[in-house]
DNA sequence: CTTGACAGTGGACCATGCTCCACTGCTTAA
DNA sequence: TTAAGCAGTGGAGCATGGTCCACTGTCAAG
């Protein structure tokens, strides 16, 4: 399958594709190429960019992506492994939502103690609802 | 007040600080030198920079920040004006928030599936839970 | 007088994740 | 034959938020 194939069934561009093979998210074999140079990319490689944008569209980076799927690759890892490896994910992104959570509730509360103290005229600079008085 | 105080009093490094003159986040009056050519910051600064970092704790970026602050120094604004502008930001922290809790509920979920239908060792690669089958 | 700590400037570099550009070569249809 | 469209490569550039480095100048203590 050419690149423009690849980019067609998985949705990301050419210049993303060769993004990712550049950084080793994907690989072609050398030997892959048609005589007039083109690359020849094999079917793993759409299924390999498949996993890629399942496992971003769930939060991962592209260095995690990386890291989970040579987990599976390259050293056949177990479920269990797996399986830590997305729970420390989870983790991370309840601390994440925790974090949000504080700055939004921190938010209203300062708007609301500006609509107690001020009228909506008022000048800005001199109720302290976001900048330091 | 040299930089060197003004990072003490900050917390920000002298780096940072510079940084922020760059990109015109502070402002020292061009007069503002002494004769050997060291840069005397007026107190303003140092009240500016602790509502940058007031403002940025609060989730917003750099030009957010600087959005804000201009807001109320230069265009003298409401109370109205910057409790909306808050409420923005409040709506966009909110989509992150049910993003994230989206994102780990489809991790959870892939886990619970993992662990229902897999061993422990079982090899990665097969039960689907992150990878593309 | 020398040394260290501080000040100044300009620019390079880091991670993240692309996106775009230039320049070239191949293929295919009109 | 010529033009469009796709392929290849290498490298620059973008946004974000700094961090670090080199090189120079100044000041204060010993």
């Amino acid at each position: 399958m050419l690149i423009g194939q690849l980019s067609q069934r998985t949705g990301f561009t050419r210049d993303t594709i060769r993004f990712y093979e550049k950084h080793g998210l994907i690989e072609v074999p050398p030997k892959a190429r048609r005589e007039n140079n083109y690359k020849e990319y094999p079917d793993e490689v759409l299924d390999r960019l498949l996993s890629i944008k399942r496992i971003k569209d769930l939060g991962f980076t592209l260095n995690e992506t990386q890291e989970i799927l040579d987990l599976v690759d390259v050293d056949r890892a177990t479920c269990a492994t797996l399986a830590d490896k997305v729970n420390v994910k989870v983790g991370a992104i309840e601390q994440k939502i925790a974090e949000l959570i504080r700055i939004r509730e921190t938010l209203r509360t300062a708007v609301k103690g500006c609509l107690n103290q001020c009228s909506p005229e008022s000048d800005a600079a001199a109720c302290g609802l976001v900048v330091a008085k």
